[in-house]
DNA sequence: GTCTATAAAGTGATAGAC
DNA sequence: GTCTATCACTTTATAGAC
């Protein structure tokens, strides 16, 4: 498939049409599965293109990613800082924090030029692709959101194991990442329908579902009956 | 890094040597990373040597991934078919359902020759890699495997709207994944150290991480004080 | 800024000798 | 079962004409 025409005869300039084509074939494809050749092809270019506009295809490929990721980690610091200056220094609800996590990729999408679907998904490329490595900048930026928000869930969960929080922070940011890379495949192997857009509801869903386990007591084990006929390998009982 | 002579040395067979290799690199590069060079190189065998004994690269990924995933598939239903016929039709434990789902990686680790660390990492490779894209009979495994789960959780939660519960097991399976995938990057990014093997803890945890999150109930925002100031573009509140 | 032509390296696969 | 040699492609990148 190639861009459309019109694109191309409306003037839209090279880099911008190139730029383009990357981005939707990053997010269908991953970053790893397309060439230099799939994306002057599909933005009507020069093969040359590419290297010509953006140096490599490396280059392009931190371009996009710091084009998307920057900015909702930058929007996310920035909810963080607005929720403790109001509540002056006390523990934060953790609705909030999640909130202050998550939409941003809400009122991201509606900056950026790209459907939902395909935000999310490259979005989800970003984090899951290439075993989790990143441009310089995005990941430091990484880093420094992750700490505040940790700091965050820690003054809102207070006495909770340290490890034992990093381990909840962690199932939310995977629930969060395969929600948007693969909620396709998911939706096949389900054979379900989780609903299209507008994702406002799932981030609701997501929140809710988040705090529940990030909230959740050491003491859940009262909501079952415990089976005491474990087998030698059977080492853990929830 | 090529393999250790004694291994090839000892006269292990060449098709082992190769699965061995292929396992390592696939889990710690990713499916589409590794090429068939790459493969023989590091056990020591021809460049030839893979076509000979697997045909072609594409049918050993399919063959590595149906040997890891198919087992931890059936073992999963067993264990739900176990626990369904002890309970006779009620609904089960949400603890119980988690449990059937995911001791299967703890058993599996053990019966496989790989470590816990590489056996979690390859796993998470066949589920994240490849935009979720499996051979036939492992996406069958799957898609049978999340039918039936997908049915007990209903019984279990019942009346719950299926489009949220759709979402509530699909945050639950991200969950997993991620955390199994993407440890490493996770500790690298948060400078946390949550901790190796052994991995019952972890099942542990997110057996009650999910279980809160699934069981989580709608009215859960008595939890937090409703900020009633929202924009426009503030459309979702938790 | 765009094009062609080409370099240099890598890919999976296979025929045929041993 | 193993090896070499090679085929037929594809990849990124670049020099140089226009």
């Amino acid at each position: 498939m190639s861009m459309t025409k019109s694109k191309i005869e409306s003037g839209v300039a090279t880099r911008q049409r190139l730029l383009e084509a990357a981005e939707l074939l990053f997010s269908e494809e991953g970053f790893d599965a397309v060439s230099v050749r799939d994306i002057t092809e599909k933005a009507g270019a020069n093969v040359a293109a590419v290297n010509y506009h953006f140096n490599s295809r490396e280059h392009l490929v931190e371009l996009v990613m710091e084009r998307y990721i920057n900015p909702v980690n930058d929007e996310r610091l920035a909810r963080l800082d607005a929720l403790e200056k109001k509540s002056g220094g006390k523990g934060l609800p953790l609705e909030e924090i999640l909130d202050a996590f998550v939409r941003p990729f809400a009122t991201q999408v509606r900056k950026s030029e790209l459907s939902e679907k395909m935000f999310y998904k490259l979005m989800g490329r970003c984090l899951g692709d290439r075993g989790g490595v990143m441009p310089r900048s995005v990941e430091q930026g990484f880093q420094l959101m992750l700490m505040r928000f940790r700091k965050a869930f820690e003054k809102a969960l207070p006495g909770l194991d340290p490890e034992e929080l990093l381990w909840r922070v962690h199932f939310t940011v995977g629930a969060m990442i395969h929600s948007m890379a693969h909620a396709e495949t998911f939706n096949r192997l389900t054979q379900g329908d989780s609903g299209g857009p507008p994702m406002e509801k799932t981030l609701s869903r997501f929140i809710r579902f988040s705090a529940a386990g990030l909230r959740q007591e050491m003491d859940q084990e009262l909501h079952v009956e415990q089976p005491r006929t474990k087998g030698p390998q059977e080492e853990f009982l929830f």
